[in-house]
DNA sequence: CGGCATGTTGCGCA
DNA sequence: TTGCGCAACATGCC
């Protein structure tokens, strides 16, 4: 349930359902997801408090609490919250419950996550992972010469920058594969062969890719949508120019791209 | 059974 | 200190 456009949807729902709700209960049953910090700290730090606003950098969520206290959430792999009623019997992977009450009703947001890389924190302070997450494209926008210098000074294959969150927040596999798509940018280039107008180009194309995500989850519901221009379509014909669309592991993940229309850039 | 998956971390090495 | 390359994490699904 990954990548910005996803996250962004979640942070709507909870900021709906929690702003100005009242914790009555609190419980984390999964020491894996509170890392750092303790389970127990969960229940204690909100109960009685009340949700302010839900917050999101890149893929992680913030729910601020009156009082100062905050809870960071993120999804990993297979997170995602639910909103059942407060007697609803636990969901399947569920991780973690908190019980609200507002304008005198009761309902109970649940957490799950089969695959249980994601991370559920409760604390007083800004984590460290939050502190370190670069410029979120929707929040503070994407400046290009940044981006630009972000490139030169490495090696490595644009696509794996890109995807650093300390670059850009938010960025995934999905969004990095389509964007370098849409700038006609061979994922494997580079990133110190780039030239400032394609650090442009590129900071557009995402633009134009988490656009196109906001598109398809409105036209379909949760999850992730099955219209992309290449993600997941290698061997099928390019969207734009009908070539066979080819497949490259870059740092671990799968990138389809196209060998006609995305330029390779060398040094 | 094998292979793949929207993400991040930790380790060894240069 | 920074960058790089990988294995690891845990589980579902095809």
């Amino acid at each position: 349930m990954p990548e910005l456009p996803d996250v962004e949807a979640v942070r709507c729902d909870l900021q709906r359902s929690l702003v100005g709700a009242t914790v009555r209960a609190a419980q984390c049953a999964d020491a894996r997801l509170a890392r750092p910090g303790s389970p127990s700290a969960f229940a204690r730090v909100l109960v009685g408090r009340t949700f302010e606003q839900v917050v999101r950098r890149g893929k992680w969520l913030r729910l601020d609490l009156d009082d100062g206290a905050r809870v960071f959430s993120h999804l990993g792999m297979t997170g995602g919250w639910r909103q059942v009623a407060i007697d609803a019997p636990p969901l399947r992977f569920e991780r973690a419950r908190i019980d609200v009450g507002r304008h005198g009703r009761a309902s109970s947001l649940r957490y799950v996550d089969s695959r249980r890389f994601g991370r559920l924190i409760a604390g007083r302070k800004d984590i460290a992972d939050w502190m370190a997450l670069g410029p979120d494209p929707l929040v503070e926008g994407i400046d290009d010469r940044r981006l630009f210098e972000a490139f030169a000074k490495r090696r490595r294959a644009v696509k794996e920058i890109l995807m650093d969150q300390r670059v850009i927040a938010g960025v995934g596999n999905i969004l990095a594969t389509e964007a370098l798509w849409v700038a006609r940018i061979d994922p494997r280039s580079p990133g110190n062969a780039l030239l400032p107008v394609h650090a442009r180009a590129i900071a557009k194309a995402i633009q134009r890719a988490i656009a196109r995500e906001f598109a398809n989850r409105s036209r379909k519901g949760d999850g992730p949508a099955d219209s992309f221009y290449v993600y997941g379509r290698a061997g099928k014909p390019c969207p734009r120019c009908g070539a066979r669309l080819s497949s490259v592991d870059l740092g671990g993940r799968t990138s389809a791209f196209c060998r006609r229309c995305q330029i390779l850039r060398r040094r």
